[in-house]
DNA sequence: CGTATTATTGATCACGCGATCAATAAGCCC
DNA sequence: GGGCTTATTGATCGCGTGATCAATAATACG
């Protein structure tokens, strides 16, 4: 006894949507074909329809996720009208950073698909791939910072900076998801912008 | 038809160190009551016997683990031997970010039960108690660095500095659980005490 | 030596999971 | 309108899980 049909190519969207929302609500592991299907108003075998399996339709949401967030924010031209290298990079990581909180649920899950990811190879793959482009978003800023003042910076690479950089934003995400109420941006940014003596970037 | 017995109070020894080699092997996921059984060459009804649930079985198996990592490191005195302070606080991010890589298989279990936390109340309070006794490690040493030279550090807080330092070596943990390949811990040394302008501090 | 205690076993229960599939209603084309 | 395709349903299977428990062997004790 089938009920109504959805439009076209829309209940997949409303499958992905709505294991988006038991996901933010329940984390990965309450993400089951049950809960899915009940929280689309569909039936669990609809599920499999739309995919394959469990593994891809989490595999289908961490692009989905990915989509509407890493890919969000504009990595190609970030901070062009920013004229002072250290500066713009300082900026940069202050932005993400700020970030963060606001966007708790999302890197909440993206961790739970991270330990997802070392069971998972495809998960991994686009974890790593996700980790790996978000490194790469700082190497044009480090690469100018670098080439700014060669004397400064001396045995300083652009690569290494880059990585210096991600792992301090994903160190922050961390305490952030951890314990949002012992991190403070601010005093954190303040920091940072003290020790290496770059001009602090304001917002 | 029970089995021999085993000398008082080993057995709980006995399944705890099982459960840490499945855990290693397959991952917190892979922890069931009948694996860690298999594992201890036990049967499964006797790991209720000694823990209640398996919940408080994962609990206890992760105060066994910080029992041996995170307190097994002297944080106290810490590098007392170094005058310059600011070679002292890079000496100690670069020895924690150097032993991450040994001991790659402890901290993947730590981020399991990272996520885990976010789930299990317990869990959560004994990952923040042992991620907060981390953070203020730094705190003599971000302290002593301060205050000694007052101009150098103005508008930098020990708290601050201690986060900075914690979020540091804790993105960089995430990034070599996540890819050790692309991850050099000489480089983000190099490039952190070029950074910092602190004394370059050798092993 | 016999008896009470306790550690140990393995069968068993209920549950939720992923997945399958025949039945069936909705939509489409002629 | 009739028939063909396809989206949708819900019952169902097998599996692994956490947990329980009566039965039982090992030990300690008087």
């Amino acid at each position: 006894m089938p009920g109504p049909r959805a439009p076209a190519e829309q209940r997949r969207e409303d499958i992905l949507r709505a294991a988006f929302a038991v996901a933010a609500r329940e984390r990965l592991g309450g993400v089951s074909a049950r809960a899915v299907a009940a929280e689309a108003g569909v039936s669990a075998g609809l599920v499999f329809f739309y995919f394959a399996s469990i593994d891809q339709l989490l595999v289908a949401l961490l692009d989905w996720l990915l989509a509407r967030t890493i890919a969000a924010t504009d990595f190609a031209n970030r901070l062009a009208d920013v004229a002072d290298p250290a500066a713009r990079i300082m900026l940069a990581i202050r932005r993400d950073v700020a970030w963060l909180p606001k966007q708790r649920e999302r890197v909440e899950l993206f961790f739970d698909y991270w330990v997802l990811g070392t069971r998972h190879p495809a998960i991994r793959r686009a974890i790593r791939h996700a980790l790996d482009q978000y490194r790469d978003s700082f190497r044009p800023l480090a690469e100018s910072l670098v080439s700014s003042d060669a004397e400064r910076y001396a045995g300083m690479s652009a690569e290494g900076l880059a990585s210096v950089a991600a792992s301090f934003v994903e160190g922050c995400a961390l305490q952030i998801v951890m314990d949002p109420s012992q991190f403070d941006v601010e005093r954190s940014m303040a920091t940072l912008a003290s020790l290496v003596r770059a001009p602090a970037a304001v917002a």
